[in-house]
This record gives C-alpha cells, structure tokens and sequence, in this order.
DNA sequence: TACAAGTTAATTGTACACAATCTAATTTTA
DNA sequence: TAAAATTAGATTGTGTACAATTAACTTGTA
C-alpha cells in the first residue's frame, strides 16, 4: 500500500524535532554557562538551589526528571565547585541533604542575565514562546501524573 | 529590586520543558525500539536510511544535528548489526558512503507500527500536535541556517 | 519486636552528545 | 604546481542519561 511508510518520515516526526530543538537550544547554552563553569544540567540543579536552598536527591530528581545514576556524580561536581553541600539527613539517613552554599547563592547575581541573553539568541514570537510553553508543560504534567 | 531572578524561576523556563519532554518521550520508546534492537538515536538514523538508501556520514549528520563524534561509533553498531554497510567513496576517499543492506530495509516493516504505538502514548490534541510541529521545525530551520 | 517490605542513594554498565584535536584526502592559490 | 587552506571522518576526553542492581536504612505488621 502506498503510504504505507509515512509514519516512519522524519519529516512526519514530532519527537525528532523536539530532541533536535532542545540539542540544539542546550548547545546555545553552553558559551553563557561556561562562564558560570556549570553544565545545562548543573544549571537547572543550582535553579531548584536558588528557590528552595535545601532539598533530597529525590525532591531533586522529581522537580528535574532526573535519577540517582546522573545527579549522584553531578552533585559531587557541584559539591568540589563549593556550589553545593551534600549530607545525610540525621532523621533518616536514606536522605542526602542538598544545601547551597553561600558562593552557590552569589553565583545567581552571575547568572541572573543568561534567560535574558539566550531569550535573544532564540528568535520566537512572544505568542509562539507562550503557546510552546503552554503545551509542552501540559505533556510535562501528564508524565508526572504516571501516564 | 524584587523579581529580579524570575527569569531563573524554573516555572519561567521554557528550554527546561524542552528539555524534560524530550527526555521523556524517548524514554517511552525504549520499549518498542528494543524489539527492533534500536535505541532512539538508532532509529532516527534508520529513519535516513530507509528514505536515502545511501547518504555519507556528513549528510547524515546535517539531517539529525549529530556529528561524527557521535556518528562514527554508533554506525559502527549498525554495521555490527547488518543494518548498513560502511564503505569509502572512489570519487572521494575522505566521504564514508552508509549504505542500508536488505536487512535493514527489511526493518522498516517492523517499525512501521512504532508512530502509531507512540502516538497513543502521548496524549495530544491534533491541534496542539499541529501547533508543536509548526513551531519546533520553524525553531530548527533558524538553527539550520546559522543563527 | 523480629523481619519482610519498602525507600533512598550509590554503583555498574551501556549509549549517547559534543568540543577539541588529529589524520588523510582534496582543493585553492600564490 | 607545490605549499596552504579546507574538508571529512575518526579519536579523545568529559559529562550526562538511564536501566538494573546493590546496600543501608526505615517502616509496617504478624
């Protein structure tokens, strides 16, 4: 049957486009980051310490979609910069305890220009940017809920 | 001033849910790739293939945004697994002609079910889905074209 | 209250990703 | 046309990602 093959076009993917575009925009990322002398992922780890200053290895991995196999050895990273602290809760010692430091807190005056440097260098409509955001937080929420 | 990190907020990202959304729907392919003994970056590869037949490693890597770093050892894997050949153009020593073999071809009737299984997975309206597309290829065309 | 079940990080192993560098082949140009 | 510049892949090194397993700790319950 003609046709038959359609789904299997790149261009007829809807994921191919995503990975590529999130490669891309994380790769847009780097000059800026390097800067700060953090990674895409170090970034969004120090982003949950600037807004909650203590929090477990699984709060963490639950706010980013991360597991222990890839946060484990970033925290160490983080923690050899003085960005971070890691101990083990004294009520459960399962729990490791994540707090920023003081220079971990003095980095964010350093980074608080990359949103605005990369929102130039990404050129989208603001209605485009709002409706973007708007359904992939919608996926974003479906795959927290189980799916 | 107040709200002066906002732009650091991770509610207020929109690279973040780019980010985590591709991440998770490749992770739902996993299963259904692993019954072709793919991996998703395999399989956008195949993608090529089944449409191309033969490409070099420079147009493979301009089509997915990846490059030879990664490239070279992954088709070394799809050589090992007798999806494709990789053999030297005569015209031009420097080019790696990929070449699908009967094998791979033979794949694509295997994966022509992946789209429509992934489909059911993401729950999307057809609007939303449209919408996305249209945003994401137009993001990936200003990436092609420098930025 | 012992102990099975569950939870939390850490570890192991595989597979990308990409910057930087290298090598060989081809093209340009002085 | 020989040296310089360019090009295509391969290699190296670092850093994620994640499945699967392990180990330490806590909790629920018989």
């Amino acid at each position: 049957m003609p046709g038959d093959y359609d789904g299997l076009r790149l261009e007829n993917q809807l994921c191919f486009p995503l990975y590529a575009c999130s490669k891309e925009i994380v790769r847009r990322y780097k000059p800026l980051l390097d800067e700060l002398d953090l990674t895409y992922t170090q970034y969004i780890v120090m982003m949950v310490m600037w807004e909650k200053e203590k929090v477990n290895v699984k709060e963490l991995g639950e706010s980013l979609f991360l597991d222990s196999g890839t946060l484990t050895p970033l925290l160490k990273k983080l923690e050899a910069k003085s960005y971070i602290s890691r101990e083990r809760s004294g009520e459960d010692e399962r729990n490791l305890i994540i707090s920023i430091t003081r220079k971990g807190m003095a980095l964010r005056d350093w980074a608080k220009n990359v949103p605005v440097k990369m929102a130039s260098c990404v050129s989208l409509s603001a209605d485009d940017a709002a409706t973007l955001k708007r359904i992939l937080d919608s996926l974003l929420a479906q795959f927290r809920t189980g799916n």
